[in-house]
DNA sequence: TCAAAATGTGCAATAAATTGCACATATATT
DNA sequence: AATATATGTGCAATTTATTGCACATTTTGA
């Protein structure tokens, strides 16, 4: 399981923890839908911007950490 | 300061600590020395997989989590 | 079950990221 | 100070992300 597609499953619990559509999602982040559908079927290589906004309005962050010893 | 320039700052810090030009990161990530370069410089919005692959050759992770309250 | 809502996908246009090259500027080394 | 090394930037080509639209498929609710 890639890195990228651990961050797309978190995005979308969180998502569906706050009972919001994708479409609600795309309105409040004022990302496009189509980007947000795509996102989610995991076929995307999103900018950071678009990641940061979707993160900001689900009351996530991305972080930078140094990498834990067993994650290598 | 934008989260983005944080990030890019603890990228710049981590490449120095370890040593590395940009160059030589550009080489250890193929990632293009001029993307590195706008990087650093506050000059890019970087796909996910570009911030990726530096992470990981610096030792560093992108993670998603959950805010914390007085970062709202 | 069956209609409505939500999500997934092909297509195509537009905007933007990535990249190399050449050169400017800044920093480090001798 | 002078040189070498490293970093920043304009330009331009190429690739790719973003986006809307229309429609297919899946999931949800009555």
């Amino acid at each position: 399981m890639s890195h990228l597609s651990i961050v797309i499953k978190q995005i979308k619990d969180r998502r569906e923890m706050l009972k919001l559509t994708q479409e609600a999602l795309a309105d409040l982040t004022g990302v496009g839908l189509r980007t947000i559908k795509q996102l989610e079927a995991g076929k995307a290589n999103p900018t950071y911007k678009t990641l940061q906004e979707i993160a900001d309005v689900l009351g996530l962050e991305l972080v930078l950490q140094v990498k834990k010893l067993n994650s290598i």
